[in-house]
RNA sequence: GGCUGAGUGGCAGAGUGGUUAUGCUGCGGAUUGCAAAUCCGUCUAUGCCGGUUCGAUUCCGACCUCAGCCUCCA
């Protein structure tokens, strides 16, 4: 049975999806004005892993991620820039995807956009207003009366007087209660607008996950993630908004992960200490940065820094190497297991709450037990190698072809392939005349370029670092 | 100040009321022309102080430290 900890009870439970077989997932996906930075792919990943997990399972899984594509950040953005708003969105979104598949995630069922959700969104906010949750306010904003929702802050672990308390709550004086929240702001000159019962503006920032979870996914769905920096208060808010427009119980289980870190500190764009992925991708393989990411739980803090990327690139190595050069996978005799306690042991790990780290430390005990084998017996390390490589499956990781990631440039290299080729064949002909100098500068000087040779019984191979 | 969460060996990072996490690194050995990779063996730990217990890193309490949220943020 599959334990997900749940953010609203604080504690793991047991996961029951509304109906059999079926799950139904949202997720807060980005505001697009950047490029995506190491926190962003952290929620990318994580997610996809749940999803893939559910999958494996044999559930059915209806996944959706959103885009805000207006807010005032993009507006601001885009002036800065000279650029519309839809050239600006349209470019991030795409950069997105990239680094998305660069990380071997699994693009969501569904991925809304706030400024293509306009019509749900107007509608529920609508609905707010008949249901005595929402009023406009003095300057024309709508706005979610908080004191309306009973059960505001229990997501949080916050009350209301508590929250009042708070001084660095800044006063909105056209809000009845400083807790409440815009819903819907009204177009200031210049600015893009839709229109609506209330006047031109432009939706809040809580409302279009409200709406659009609606849309995709119905009242009442199962899992709803993000990072922990959303939990208050954009999900409170979207619990207030949802419930209160729709009456129901929203979500089952709330899912947070982790912020990554860097010196101990959180990596975001406010404090402007963050690492883009593509920064990453320019040096490290991108599963290198999956594997690092999964090689810690998701609720863990993650911390960046060189170091720790160099070392899950060494640990991945070590995966990829158990695989290579292992014989096709041939069925075994009967009677002769493939697998022994290997896949239960990783699906334990993965049933209680998503431990990837403890599953990839079955990957490495199977990795083990491959090179064991590999010389005496291949076809029990064939074997044990598929199951390696489809529980790597489950996680998104080691379905590159060794040779291919091993030879794959983690971007450095002025070196091709050939050249490469080339200077081994020299050091062949000087091994072959026992010209063990000439051999070994040949092999250091690829060294310095990041190239390692392995000499075995087989022959002269290569990989880059 | 309020509310969360966390403090594990040289580093990263899990689990567990009594038994090896795992990876990187160090050390010894096998293998290798030498390496690399691999295998075998091996050293370093559970923030501090109490309590519960036959026994606690694991449960409880106090303390210290750190991070996060309370304001846009994944």
């Amino acid at each position: 049975m599959l334990k997900i900890y749940n953010s609203l009870t604080r504690q793991k439970e047991e996961f029951r999806p509304l109906e059999p077989r079926r799950v139904r997932m949202y997720v807060c996906g980005m505001t697009v004005y950047d490029y995506c930075h190491l926190g962003h792919a952290r929620v990318m990943v994580v997610f996809d892993m749940v999803a893939r997990y559910l999958r494996h399972l044999g559930l059915k899984v209806t996944y959706v991620r959103n885009v805000t594509d207006i807010d005032d950040k993009i507006i601001r953005r885009a002036v800065e820039n000279g650029e519309t708003i839809g050239a600006l969105t349209a470019r991030f979104i795409e950069a997105m995807h990239e680094d998305e598949r660069a990380l071997g995630v699994l693009p969501p069922d569904h991925e809304p956009r706030a400024t293509e959700s306009i019509d749900d969104i107007l509608a529920m906010i609508g609905t707010l207003i008949e249901r005595g949750h929402a009023y406009v306010g003095s300057n024309g904003d709508v706005f979610y009366a908080v004191a309306s929702f009973p059960n505001y802050g229990r997501l949080s672990g916050k009350n209301l007087d508590e929250l009042r308390a708070g001084e660095r709550i800044e006063v909105d004086e056209a809000k009845r209660d400083p807790l409440d929240f815009v819903l819907w702001k009204s177009a200031k000159p210049g600015e893009p607008f839709w229109a609506s019962p209330w006047g031109p503006g432009r939706p809040g920032w809580h409302i279009e996950c409200s709406a659009m979870s609606t849309r995709c996914l119905g009242a009442h769905f199962d899992i709803h993630g993000g990072g922990m920096d959303l939990q208050f208060p954009h999900h409170e808010n979207e619990i207030a908004q949802s419930e209160g427009a729709t009456g129901e119980h929203f979500v089952n289980y709330w899912m947070h992960n982790g912020f990554v870190r860097i010196n101990e500190e959180k990596m975001s764009k406010s404090l402007g200490n963050f690492f883009t992925v593509r920064e990453i991708l320019a040096r490290y393989r991108p599963e290198v940065v999956r594997f690092f990411i999964l090689n810690s739980h998701y609720r863990s803090p993650l911390n960046y820094s060189d170091e720790n990327l160099d070392e899950a690139a060494a640990a991945l190595s070590r995966l990829y190497t158990a695989l290579r050069g292992l014989a096709p996978d041939l069925p075994l005799p009967l009677g002769e297991g493939r697998d022994e306690g290997f896949s239960s042991r990783f699906a334990d790990a993965m049933q209680d709450d998503f431990n990837t780290p403890e599953a990839i430390a079955v990957l490495f005990d199977l990795a083990r037990e491959i090179n064991r084998h590999k010389a005496a017996e291949p076809a029990k390390a064939a074997a044990l190698g598929a199951t390696l490589k489809s529980l790597g499956n489950v996680l998104g990781l080691l379905q590159t072809d060794p040779e291919a990631y091993f030879k794959s440039d983690a971007g450095g290299s002025g070196l091709s392939d050939a050249d490469i080729e080339a200077r081994i064949q020299a050091r062949i002909e000087a091994r072959k005349a026992k010209n063990w100098a000439e051999s070994d500068r040949i092999r250091d000087e690829l060294k310095a370029q990041g190239i390692i040779l392995e000499d075995s019984a087989a022959g002269t191979t290569w990989r880059r670092e």
